[in-house]
DNA sequence: ACTTGGTAGACTGTCTACCAAGTGCCATGC
DNA sequence: GCATGGCACTTGGTAGACAGTCTACCAAGT
């Protein structure tokens, strides 16, 4: 993610509709393997070989190493130099930072929103909260954290705070990929909780919109943990093939 | 800034002591550049070309890519394909999203550091209090603007959250470099809330901690709007030539 | 069994050279 | 004065080379 930066996504004077310009090659290396550090293509603590990675996308190192230079920066890949990237392995206390992050972010967000709310905002996170508790309701996952996503970004960009987006977006992605497994576990909840927050938000109420937020956060993370406690004892996972790097192929 | 990244500067087991790596060239580059962005040598909106930085600092274009696109991604340049980068000027707006931003994450980082203090932090904050409020009263300014970061440096990592370490490292240095010629107004007030804080710390009083860096920020913001206010109508600064590509040498 | 020394292969970090495509400037021509 | 076309400049990407470093592994020596 870029830190500061409009992108093509990003509001544009309004009329103004540049031509296509052909991505970066290293922008779709940097999406293309975010991508495949969420999904798992490449498990945790995989190295990763530039020459490997260049061929396996069609391109040549340049692109790949400024892709992984990235990733290191953003807190996917561990780089150590005159090794190589490994996908990063998050720490124990690692998702519980993260959370404590995002709820100051997240919260702070919701402040401004209520602030700056606008006619139209309010419009469409009503609409988010509906669909979203409908998708809830009818036991639709994917689409429910989907829409969960959309709620939370649209309330930080109503903040009108490109720092809070960026960052939060940033966290945001990163918590998504260690906490996958938990988001489903407290659907109903969380959309009540939205639907208060959505609620103070319309009022302009900002100590109470900021207030709901962090609660909100805070629940998710009392959720992580909860599974987390749960599943402890069950898993002593694999004994962890240390990273080999493999030997020649010949 | 690494968002995320141990670095040789952190915390290791006891009694390791790494033998000195060289920095990778690419970093020493990143750290040069931003070096003469803040102290103004690279003025703001100065067109970057690869070839020539690499000549100045005696290094390839591979490395300077990579160093720029790094600046690039953390806002303190803006790169255009196909004609290079400029360093980054600030928008109206950007100073006060900036330190909007910093309260929200030094606020938390109070929080929690008023949740964490050991004795030997609050030993060290108390020191650094006082030399702070020593070099005010001196009006030695570096010394001050120094110490007050170091203060605040340590209060965020006190909050053993390197997320919100490292946020609020990328969201002081660019503060710091918009900032700059606004730092001194403020002084004797600022080393009394530091005061304050820091003592709010040493209770373990959470809100109150959190409640006086909030308030603490917001008047540094709004010494920044004084300030502006009254600089606006006196200066019309330069023409600002449009940044010309010098022609050929020949 | 444990250390030491040596070897080999695998990668990265950096440099050089090169080409295609895009961008902005300037001068020419109307 | 203003559009237009050309031109120089710069990036984005590719390829190949080379040194330095890191890992693993093997073979003596203790």
């Amino acid at each position: 993610m870029t830190t500061i930066s409009a992108g093509p996504g990003a509001a544009e004077p309004a009329g103004v509709r540049h031509v296509k310009r052909p991505t970066p090659l290293r922008e779709s290396v940097y999406e293309a393997l975010t991508e495949m550090i969420i999904d798992g293509t490449l498990e945790r603590g995989r190295h990763l070989v530039e020459v490997e990675l260049a061929g396996l996308l069609g391109v040549s190192r340049q692109p790949v190493r400024e892709a992984l230079q990235r990733l290191n920066n953003e807190g996917w890949v561990d780089l150590r130099p005159g090794f190589g990237a490994m996908v990063h392995v998050p720490a124990e206390d690692e998702v519980d930072q993260l959370l404590a992050a995002r709820a100051a972010l997240e919260s702070e967000s919701a402040r401004l929103a209520a602030r700056h709310a606008s006619k139209d905002d309010v419009a469409k996170l009503r609409e988010l909260c509906k669909v979203g508790t409908a998708y809830q309701e009818a036991g639709d996952i994917d689409a429910t954290v989907r829409t969960n996503g959309e709620l939370h970004s649209l309330i930080t960009q109503m903040s009108g705070n490109r720092f809070l987006v960026d960052f939060a977006a940033q966290v945001d992605r990163r918590v998504r990929w260690y906490y996958t497994p938990v988001a489903p576990v407290r659907g109903a909840a969380s959309w009540r909780e939205h639907n208060r927050l959505v609620k103070a938000i319309s009022e302009g109420d900002e100590d109470k919109a900021a207030q709901i937020m962090r609660e909100h956060t805070e629940h998710t993370r009392k959720a992580y943990h909860d599974l987390q406690a749960a599943a402890e004892p069950a898993a002593a996972p694999e004994p962890e093939a240390a990273p080999r790097r493999r030997r020649r192929t010949t």
